[in-house]
DNA sequence: AAAGATTGAGAGATCAATCTTG
DNA sequence: CAAGATTGATCTCTCAATCTTT
């Protein structure tokens, strides 16, 4: 790798925590305004309703919505709490639980996706051309899959 | 925007999201087990580290390191209590306050920073050509301007 | 023992309100 | 009053340990 690689390398990561750094609060602090819901009640309400049954295992619902094991533990009590999700027992699995949106989940998700949809396309996708779009997919999807798989031994949970 | 359009954008969007969520832990759990430093404090060691003198006011740094006022205050705090900045009160002027890398702040730094650069590299750089991390920064750079720039009603702090 | 999920303890972040200085 | 910084209250995340089921 040249030195003009390095730096590059570097204005890259950079530029990746600024972008992330600036966007998502903007994208926070819309849909709390909006909605009253945070970003991370979105993000599980929207896996699920993505899932067939619209319910999850705990353990995929946490992969789907890129937080730890017990972090979801902790998202969904209070999800469930305020009703949008419930926790359901699998006949024949009791070591399991799944997830399922309800109703109210149901409604509040279907008031925030058109917030969230502009929010996304305010901050981020509007500057993309499909090309540019494209590239970002194939770097950063190529960035998370090899972070993923590689050096399996520092994996978390 | 066509339809192509909007697909091929939120999957750049969802592509953005998870190569963050994946590769951050990774780097800080390789930091934390190397050098016992929290990511957030490498990034405040860092960014006084390119300063002239070594030194910033808190709002400068608290834009540096991507972290909200107060939020900087708390991690100050911290990071003075364990020796490796320093506070130092302003001549002339007695409503601000520079921070100061220490002896022992610029050693901690040294230590960490092969580590994290490896990090970068073994998570991020690795996988970019020299024309994809031109385009990341040119794409993630153009998001972050504009994203700050836009709408400076909804902006933080 | 391993998989799935939860809990206790502790750290860190944010917002809104406050204090001080200019 | 505005700028700079801090504090109080609250929320959420993570790690390590634990409990239950297979």
């Amino acid at each position: 790798m040249t030195r003009d690689q390095i730096d590059i390398g570097f204005k890259a990561w950079r530029s990746f925590l600024e972008a992330h750094a600036v966007v998502i609060p903007r994208i926070e602090r819309l849909l709390d305004s909006a909605t009253g819901l945070p970003f991370t009640w979105y993000d599980v309400l929207f896996q699920l309703s993505c899932a067939p049954g619209q319910r999850l295992l705990m353990h995929e619902l946490a992969d789907a919505v890129l937080l730890s094991r017990s972090g979801l533990t902790r998202s969904v009590d209070r999800i469930e709490a305020a009703g949008l999700v419930a926790r359901e027992a699998i006949p024949g699995n009791r070591r399991s639980t799944h997830v399922v949106l309800t109703g109210a989940g149901k409604e509040r998700l279907a008031q925030a996706v058109p917030i969230v949809t502009r929010g996304v396309r305010e901050y981020f996708t509007q500057h993309l051309s499909e090309e540019e779009a494209a590239a970002v997919v194939r770097i950063l999807g190529g960035v998370r899959d090899h972070a993923r798989a590689g050096s399996g031994a520092e994996a978390p949970d």
